[in-house]
DNA sequence: CCATACTTGATGTATATACACGTAACGTGA
DNA sequence: TCACGTTACGTGTATATACATCAAGTATGG
C-alpha cells in the first residue's frame, strides 16, 4: 500500500470515520456552546430527549437505540444523575434492570435548554438549509443502518 | 417550550448534533474494529494520514484544519509518541513551535493499516454507494464549513 | 532596552466513548 | 432443587474531546 500524497489526500476526502468526527466534533461545540447557561452538553440534551421520549425503558435497549456501548450509557447516566435530572429505579419483576426516569428537575432544565438547541439548531442547519439537512440526514441513516 | 411527544420525535430526527455523534460512534466502531491488528484507533490513523500530508506542521495550524482543539490533539499526539510513531521536534527559529514528523515504525504501522482501513471503508461505503457518499460528504463539509 | 500584549503549547478537570472483564439475577433442564 | 448458561448492569482501563487556566517564548511600541 503507498503512501504517497495523492494517497493521503484522496483518504482524506473520502475517509467516513475521519469526515464524520470533524463533522460531529465542530458541531458539538456549536451546540455545547448555546446550552452552555444550562450547563448542558448536547450529548446530556440528547439523552434527555431520549428519556421523555422512551421513559422507564432499559439501559440496554436504550443504549442499542442510540448507537452507544451500554458502558457508555451506563457512565453518562450517572452524570445526570449526580445532577438529580434523572432518577434510576430498580425493575420490580427482574431487579437486575434499572429504568430511567426524568425529574421535574430534568423537565425544568430540558425546557430551558430547548429553545437554546433551537438556536444552535437554526444557526448550524441555516448554512445549507433545511431541505438539505433533511436530505442529509436520511442519508446518513441509510448510512449507518447497516451497522452494528 | 413543549416537552410532547411529537416535539421529541421531531427532535431526535432533526438535531444535527445528535444524528452527527450517533452516526460518528458506529461508524468510528467499524473502522476501529477494522484496525484493531494494528493497536489503531481510527482516531490514530486519521493523525498519521494529516502528518503525511503536512509534514513538520505545527500543532495549532494542525488543530485548527482537523477542526479540532489545540488541547486535544495535544494529548491524541502523546498518545502517538508514546508507541513511537511520531517524533515531536522544537521549532528552530520560534522554540515555541512543536513539529511532528511520523517515524518509520510509524510508516510501517501506517502501511500495515491502510488495507484495513480500506476494507473498513469498503464495508461502510458499501450500504449506500461510492457516488451518494460522495456527495454526502460534500454536503457535510458544507454544512460545517461556517463554524469555527 | 524594556514593559506589555500576543502566541504556542501544556495541565487540570470533566465528560464521552468503548472494550475486556466481573458480578448479580434470572431461567432452565436434569 | 441446583448446576449452568444467559442476561443486565457495573468496573477497570485507555483513548477522545474541550474549556479554563498556566507558563514560556516572541513581537512590538515606547
Amino acid at each position: 500500500m503507498p503512501m504517497d500524497r495523492e494517497h493521503c489526500i484522496a483518504m482524506g476526502r473520502t475517509c467516513v470515520a475521519y469526515n464524520l468526527r470533524r463533522a460531529s466534533r465542530l458541531v458539538s461545540q456549536a451546540y455545547d456552546q448555546a446550552l452552555k447557561p444550562t450547563g448542558l452538553k448536547v450529548t446530556q440534551f440528547s439523552l434527555l430527549v431520549s428519556f421523555v421520549l422512551a421513559p422507564a425503558s432499559k439501559m440496554a435497549q436504550l443504549a442499542q437505540w442510540l448507537g452507544m456501548d451500554r458502558t457508555t450509557l451506563s457512565r453518562n447516566l450517572r452524570v445526570l444523575e449526580k445532577r438529580g435530572l434523572v432518577e434510576l429505579e430498580q425493575g420490580q419483576q427482574d431487579r437486575r434492570e434499572l429504568k430511567v426516569r426524568i425529574t421535574s428537575d430534568g423537565k425544568k432544565v430540558f425546557e430551558q435548554a430547548t429553545p437554546l438547541w433551537l438556536k444552535a439548531q437554526e444557526e448550524v442547519v441555516g448554512g445549507i438549509g433545511q431541505e438539505r439537512w433533511a436530505e442529509l440526514a436520511k442519508e446518513l441513516r441509510s448510512l449507518v443502518s447497516g451497522l452494528k
